[in-house]
DNA sequence: TAAACCCATCGATGATTGTCGATGGATAGT
DNA sequence: ACTATCCATCGACAATCATCGATGGGTTTA
């Protein structure tokens, strides 16, 4: 917190004074950010989140203003991005968080929802 | 971690056994997510948090292979969304982490990058 | 004054995305 | 066997987005 100077001594035309390098990291996270960069479906990952327990499709839709295409969609994505695993019972697939979740993602979920 | 029983009652057409309701808390996440979910911007963004420095536009089209119009681009992106704020020096213009982050935003970049 | 540099903005374009209706497979009850 | 329910998938559509080239406004140096 203390670093916090401006360059003062600085050629025109000559930039690159601190190193800017694009990184896999910023990849890989990216995806996650983006499995995360919607209303509907944050509000789903947090309720699986707090409920702590197996929620199925038709559960959300009937909660959330959406169809059921648009939820499936939704969760597809959330399962695609490794967040989420499925179980078939009867009639329903039951959706909960993945047991195995990565530390860091399981922390920045901590952190952004609880 | 104990509570992750299936439903083993349960009607056919009878949903909503949990409560699952979408709150303005999401809308105001999702934004972030969404000016977290590039990585690009979240390169830009891992560089001011470790660089802990101001950096300009033109490091960052030296570092990233974008063009300068893109870069603005997502700087002004990230600056929307309340994580960077700039300075004018001369030709240049600094930019840097907002001095005064709300902190669950500041925890979750730390999870996400530090 | 002129030239060189940094940067924001505009307009365009191709790609991605959120949403829906329609369809069909699977399972359970009648 | 027939029907009702849950769900994934497909195709379509409008909206958003990432990227670029072109332009112009500021600022410093010559």
């Amino acid at each position: 917190m203390a670093v916090r100077e401006l360059p003062v001594l600085r050629e025109r035309g000559m930039c690159c004074a601190l190193p800017v390098v694009r990184e896999s990291w910023a990849e890989e996270r990216a995806e996650l950010m983006k499995a995360l960069a919607d209303p509907t479906r944050l509000t789903m990952v947090a309720s699986l989140w707090k409920a702590n327990a197996p929620i199925c499709i038709c559960d959300f839709t009937a909660g959330l203003e959406l169809t059921q295409p648009t939820i499936s969609h939704h969760m597809a994505k959330l399962k695609e991005a490794g967040l989420v695993e499925s179980e078939k019972r009867g009639i329903w697939i039951y959706y909960r968080l993945r047991d195995k979740l990565p530390t860091p993602t399981r922390k920045l979920l901590s952190e952004l929802i609880g």
